[in-house]
DNA sequence: AAAACATGATTCCCGAAAGGTATCACTCGA
DNA sequence: TCGAGTGATACCTTTCGGGAATCATGTTTT
């Protein structure tokens, strides 16, 4: 089998169609070049210069193994450029799981991000609740979750992405909406309150028990979606409390309160196998916002 | 930049997961292989294998770099064999010229041979009166003609590729089409007689002559081609001498009748330069039908 | 016609690089 | 704790590639 570097001396003589101009291009003599070019031909079992001691030309099959040549040094180039470029996380792919409600305002920005920066980097995205972006990070089907503690902190790692208040979220006809003022836990006794499913939305399900947890109010509903909840709220079968962000949502029939009392944070963090090795994982986490 | 020995070395380790048994593949042992694949990865600039003491795997950027890795090596493989190919005329193209004659019997023939035999021959083909090939042949346009003496067989080489009789072609009402026998010059004595010209087409023009000289016809048109010479027979404006294979032409409202005496050849030669190098025209000559 | 020149091939030498053997360092399972 | 297995390292030998000088041959100049 040839090497490359004979490929690279018949590319110059092929180009140059003299042996001396070729051998000054590559920074050697004359004759190391004639013997790697005589090593080539032997190498691929065919002649590919016609030369005498006045001229050199191609012969068809060198014009033939020159584009071949040519391809040949151009891939080797890139093969490097490419690999080098997965190792810094400049390419690949992030398999990103993310909530409903994250994607409202920080899934988009961080998209756009990524598109810009890291323009080779293909992003499979994969909507799921909290619980589900956690199974999913340690079978090894995601790369990083947009989710809601709590998680393992043995096995995941996280940071804080954003950090918003909770806001109650009330039919536009409502008492509460006329109040005009931040609402106080009491507020909401006897009111009907929608709340979130204990498992699946736990977060929001103990953020919501937790800033009532003086008042008396009834809970019935127990939905997994922030979206669901807002409906259900426009549809007059309750209030219900929800990260600020959920304003953004553009639901029709329901007027958004601010709360009272020290602001009740709403924490999105970004997770990840603490033994993650992906590049383009390493990459991304670099280009999170960073908030506390 | 890296050597192709190192990629086949990154390879055979990327498959085997395994130093010793990708040693054994490779006819080395172990620690020059070791050895190898590190300089790779100093070379690329990236870490592609992920091993300890216990076991081998591939980083991402090692996934990515195992894809451009096969393809070089299989382009590898490929380039020789295409030089090889080109080297001994089993690819690359011939510029092939032809008589509107030849076509009618030869060409056809000669066509589905190549695409048989050669598949990844490109045949680029020139329909030219024998000087124009001869033109093109030596100003390098053309590979290969087939077409009639004479020609300068200093420049030029050649070989028969067909003989045939010439016969005459006469109007099917015709007072010579009913005499059912061969025709000697004598027949044609006081007859309207179509020839040719004498420099675009000197071959069947000096035929012509020479058969006919004892007897006294009148020569009036003097045109190239065959086909338009039946043309004019068919439309009554005389007879003609054309080759037999003529007959396969398929025009209506003529005759052929047989020609008594010695059978005058007609002859079509293929011909090339002396001096040509191709490969491919080395091997299709070979190929070429052998006529005496 | 002879001499000078140009060009690729050949020869010989040296240093760099590759492969082999022996051994080390480390991990895992018995 | 020890032995087996695995990749890395040290050291030696061999191979291979590059450089200087020279050759062979064909062209240009004088």
């Amino acid at each position: 089998m040839f090497s490359l570097d004979q490929l690279s001396a018949f590319v110059a003589v092929a180009e140059e169609l003299h042996f001396g101009r070729a051998a000054e291009r590559l920074n050697m003599t004359q004759p190391p070049l004639s013997r790697q070019v005589q090593k080539l031909e032997r190498a691929v079992g065919a002649r590919l210069l016609e030369r005498d001691n006045r001229k050199v030309e191609l012969t068809e099959a060198g014009q033939a193994f020159l584009t071949e040549a040519r391809r040949l040094l151009a891939l080797v180039e890139t093969a490097g450029d490419l690999a080098r470029r997965v190792d810094q996380g400049a390419a690949g792919t992030l398999r990103l799981g993310f909530t409903a409600t994250s994607a409202i305002r920080t899934l988009g920005p961080l998209l756009r991000r990524l598109s810009e920066e890291l323009p080779d980097v293909d992003v499979i995205l994969h909507e799921r609740v909290t619980p589900g972006q956690i199974d999913g990070l340690l079978r090894g089907e995601l790369d990083l979750g947009l989710g809601r503690p709590p998680f393992d902190s043995d096995v995941l790692d996280s940071r804080i992405v954003s950090r918003e208040p909770l806001c109650a979220v009330v039919p536009g006809n409502h008492r509460l909406a006329a109040l005009g003022r931040p609402l106080t836990s009491a507020d909401f006794s006897g009111e009907q309150v929608i709340s979130y499913s204990p498992t699946q939305a736990r977060y929001f399900h103990e953020l919501t028990v937790r800033f009532l947890a003086e008042s008396h109010p009834r809970i019935e509903q127990r939905v997994q979606q922030i979206l669901t909840v807002i409906l259900l709220v426009a549809a007059g079968r309750g209030v219900a409390l929800v990260p600020a962000s959920a304003r953004h949502l553009g639901v029709e029939g329901v007027t958004y309160c601010d709360l009272a009392g020290p602001g009740q944070a709403v924490e999105l963090h970004a997770i990840w196998r603490r033994d993650a090795t992906s590049p383009v994982l390493q990459r991304v986490l670099t280009m999170l916002p960073e908030h506390h």
